[in-house]
DNA sequence: CGACGGTTTTAAGAACTTTTTAAGTAAATG
DNA sequence: CATTTACTTAAAAAGTTCTTAAAACCGTCG
């Protein structure tokens, strides 16, 4: 499943990009309207996320060239959200779909979801670290041929650590990624998950384990 | 990288604080909106997180003083999701972009990737000095292929030194940087953690040394 | 609805690491 | 050479993380 992301503001691209490669689709991002079209029509695209304020030329004229040339991918489009109305729904330009900026992951997966859905295509996906790896759809975290179930924020907290494998994670970025920016949890809810998680890697016979640094963060170790 | 983050829930302040020096910037958390000018004022912040429903006086009104006097450090507004005016009015005040809470991290980086990017200015993630250099995310102190884990006290001693490389630091500096200003630690406090740290510099060999100046303080020397 | 199974949260004590204290020793200064 | 300052170490104290068990929660199915 490949998307393209046309996006000018390089780090929103590489976040949406992130995001989407969480999610195992294959992402390339491009930052101007001229490249665009050239990807587009290059490959053969799931669908193209298309920004309208981007340099060269702007997202309305990208789409008004790949229909012209017959490219029928879905497109989801991203704009300000102080000038939605009289744009976009104005405009028959023949997108798909838009998207007002800021937008959040679940708004953006939702659409992106929506859009790839008709496709039928599945996305599997596998991450991992060491001996270690998971299967994105089911939550089965692999070691050799042996496997374990991990619940929704097992699951939640092992993606943070694969995505960042060299990086330390804090308590805090676990609370923010796992549970959300709002949520009441402790650190102790992170504690009981790292020892859940861990009773689980010892079941596995994995090499890797999580290691803690008091006061600073976790960080995942391959054992020898 | 500075960035002044004002948000009077404390614990959405530290989660953002955690998150930002993660990955390399410089966190200063202030609580309400005097303080907040104070403190943009007092340092040259490379970006202000500004939350607008804050005590003493809101965050327009934060963003009005600052720019009426001239500093135009970008800001980047905090508003709740239901408050669609707030956005415009954010706007129009001065203030660089919005986000609605709750964000996510990736959005937040996003966004705070896009209006410190202008600037230019690459985000450090190791400091060094000699032949060390320590990764701030992790607290690991390298030297060629070897490296140790400090500890948070040993990794806040070791910062201020490589923030001042050339400059002899008080034992009082290090109090008021390391323990912080009210605190009652003596200056055997920061022997002892001097004592530590050159124990791991020796088992690093490295040809880094803290030298005492008696009655004044250490200094950073690389021996040739 | 109400019971069941799994998941998540809460809570409390044990285990562990870091930090502080304190005391003896070494080094520097006048 | 006396005195102050700094260094090192070990033990005590403080703080943190780990583990476990029980309680609360949640979705599903009879």
């Amino acid at each position: 499943m490949q998307i393209l992301v046309v996006e000018d503001e390089i780090s929103l691209a590489n976040a949406i990009k992130r995001i989407l490669e969480q999610k195992g689709f294959f992402v390339d991002a491009v930052h101007d309207g001229i490249s665009a079209v050239d990807y587009a029509e290059a490959m053969d695209y799931n669908l193209i996320i298309l920004d309208v304020m981007i340099p060269r030329i702007d997202g309305f004229e990208v789409v008004r060239r790949l229909r012209k040339k017959g490219i029928g991918t879905p497109i989801l489009m991203l704009t300000a959200r102080t000038n939605v109305t009289d744009k976009v729904t104005g405009l028959n330009t023949g997108a798909d779909d838009y998207m007002t900026k800021p937008f959040d992951t679940e708004e953006l997966l939702a659409r992106v979801g929506a859009l790839t859905r008709r496709t039928g295509d599945v996305v599997v996906d596998r991450i991992g670290f060491g001996d270690l790896s998971l299967d994105v759809k089911s939550a089965l975290l692999y070691c050799g041929d042996e496997s374990v179930q991990l619940s929704r924020k097992e699951f939640e907290v092992m993606k943070t650590f694969f995505y960042n494998p060299t990086m330390t994670i804090t308590k805090d970025m676990l609370i923010v990624g796992v549970w959300g920016i709002e949520s009441e949890a402790t650190d102790n809810n992170v504690e009981v998950y790292i020892s859940f998680i861990r009773k689980k890697l010892k079941y596995l016979k994995s090499k890797v384990t999580i290691k803690n640094i008091q006061k600073i963060g976790y960080r995942l170790e391959a054992v020898q």
